[in-house]
DNA sequence: AGGTGATGTGAATCCCGGTTCACTTCTTGG
DNA sequence: CCAAGAAGTGAACCGGGATTCACATCACCT
């Protein structure tokens, strides 16, 4: 708290006038950053498209903003927090999951996709995205990465849509 | 500590006899733990069969394993903990992935999967297994599971399946 | 101008639980 | 049987950092 009254340019009686402990102010922050990141997994995942486009999209996002943003996108994803900003990073992966499941949904109903229990799949969709990144993303990652940007987010990409789509005959 | 000491019968200081401190002790209870349960699903990974019905055996294993303890799995895969349990479960979920990621190699060979990254697509899957599980698992878990376990099971399954398959042509 | 409430200040407080340590008790090899 | 070290004890200590609060300042009204 001394550091951020300090970089806020306050002293630090004055957060306390305005958040009512350290584990609010920082649920609050997380809050609004992860309203932006939503807002713009959101705006990937309308359109006309087809689903396929739009699941595409929506993961490309995703991949390229955290790839844009490691630090911010390991401090949503898996930076050890307290236990109010840990509810906080539970909503903000339901609020993925909740616009992953409404997509998927549209997948089904358009053929594109096999039924399939929508829900479940936008979670693990959550879950497959997130664990891919966390690796590169890690503040200390030792290794250099072993794809090159591109081919790193199509083959998450590839995954993502193949967990959702038909299998072929194998 | 108090409480440990007390469950184990001995005076606080005697842990410090044991482990130097509250962290390298939780560390260590986590990698014990968690050798377990790697051992189980390692397991479950061999054997003579096909990729496809090894990784099912597999995702089957850690799901079944998970639902019978979750309390464990949710310490395991979820719960918030200090940073030197953090990096051991990173160790944790980096073996599975080792696992996999062997498993998937496999399926290339034998042409079951389609090329692919093989350490990607195994650490995808450590995230699709544990995020969907999360859910369930989590101790507070308000709403009864939308899913009967055995459809729940076998809808994972299938998204792990085909997450690493071939997509037939849409 | 003067009063009133909102806002800012930052040094001091307070709490909490991990850790210590002087002392006791057990174990073991000669 | 007796050192001498190992293991056990638990009340007290201690550090760190979130939180408080008595006081100063500001903004806005009549």
């Amino acid at each position: 708290m001394q550091i951020v009254a300090a970089d806020a340019g306050v002293a630090t009686g004055t957060i306390y006038r305005h958040f009512p402990s350290k584990a609010e102010l920082f649920a609050t922050v997380f809050q609004r950053v992860a309203g932006q990141e939503v807002d713009a997994v959101a705006a990937a995942a309308g359109g006309p498209d087809s689903a396929v486009i739009r699941l595409q999209r929506v993961a490309e996002t995703f991949i390229q903003r955290a790839l844009a943003a490691p630090r911010l996108a390991y401090a949503l994803l898996a930076e050890p927090v307290d236990p109010l900003v840990e509810a906080e990073r539970l909503v903000f992966r339901r609020t993925y999951a909740a616009i992953l499941a409404d997509l998927v949904d549209d997948g089904i109903r358009q053929a594109a996709f096999p039924p399939q229990s929508s829900d479940l799949s936008a979670t693990a969709l959550v879950g497959l995205l997130a664990e891919t990144l966390v690796g590169p993303l890690s503040p200390q990652a030792t290794d250099p990465p072993a794809l090159p940007v591109n081919e790193f987010t199509q083959e998450i990409v590839a995954l993502c849509l193949r967990a959702v789509s038909a299998r072929s005959h194998p």
